[in-house]
DNA sequence: AAAATATCTTACTGAACAGTAAAGTGTTAG
DNA sequence: CTAACACTTTACTGTTCAGTAAGATATTTT
C-alpha cells in the first residue's frame, strides 16, 4: 500500500511550508538529535506544546523519527521521504535550472506563437 | 536592496505550499509559455479570475512572467528564483542525503548521549 | 462607437491551521 | 508513594488564505 506520489508532493509541501517545522529541521540538521526541551529553547516565543504540535506533523510527514530515552523524546532528521518525493519534483524542472536554455525556449516558442 | 533570504525562503515555500500553484508550474514546464484561459481549461473546478490570482502570486515571488500578446498575457515559467532559494535550502540536508551515512550519524549521536 | 474577448481587481466567505492553555500520560527522583 | 519532570493531547481562538462573484480595465472585432 504506497501512497499516491501526488498526494505526498501535498503533504511535503504542506509541512514544509511554515517557517518553525523548517527551522526545527535546520536545527536537526545542525546540531544532530535533539529533545523536545532543547528544540524549544530555541523558539523563545512559542510554548512547548506548539512545539511538540509542530513535531508530530513532521513525524507523520517521516521527515523525523523519535527515540524514546528515559522520559525525553529524541527526535533525529529522517531525509528518506524528502528525498524520495523532492527530488523527482525537482527532476521536472532542472531542464530550466540553467536559466539561459530556458530563454532560448522562450524565445523559440514566442516565435512559433506570432504564427 | 537584496531582499533577506530568510524572507525569501518564506515566501517561496509559501507560493509553492498550494497544489494548484505547483499544478500550473508543472504545465508551463512541460507545455511551454501558456495564456490565461489555456492554464484556467485545466482546472476545469476553478474559475478564471481564481487562477488569476495564483499567477499573481507567482509572479511576485518571480516564478513566472507574463508577456503581452494583444489581450493575451503569455506565462512563462522563471525558475531562477526557485534556483537561488532552493539551492543553498537543499545543501543543507544533502549530508543527509545518503540514508546509510545518516543512520550512522545516528547511532554515534545516541552511543554519545549515553554518557 | 459598441460589443466581445481576455485578464485583473476587489470585497466577501468558509475552511484550514498555528498558537495557547490546561489537562493527560509516562517516567524518574525523593 | 508522590512530587517533579518531559512531553503529548485536547479544546479553543484568531488569522491567513483559497475560492467566488461581480465589477473594472485593456484590447480587438464588428
Amino acid at each position: 500500500m504506497r501512497t499516491d506520489p501526488q498526494a505526498a508532493t501535498d503533504a511535503l509541501f504542506r509541512i514544509l511550508a511554515d517557517p518553525t517545522r523548517r527551522r526545527i529541521l535546520d536545527l536537526l540538521a545542525e546540531r544532530g538529535p535533539l529533545n523536545v526541551s532543547d528544540l524549544a529553547a530555541e523558539f523563545p516565543d512559542l510554548v512547548t506544546s506548539g512545539i511538540s504540535k509542530h513535531l508530530m506533523g513532521l513525524r507523520a510527514a517521516g521527515l523525523v523519527h523519535a527515540n524514546r530515552e528515559g522520559r525525553q523524546q529524541i527526535y533525529a532528521l529522517e531525509v528518506g521521504a524528502m528525498r524520495d518525493t523532492l527530488t523527482p519534483w525537482l527532476k521536472k524542472y532542472d531542464r530550466f535550472w540553467n536559466q539561459a536554455l530556458e530563454r532560448l525556449r522562450d524565445l523559440a516558442e514566442n516565435e512559433r506563437r506570432q504564427k
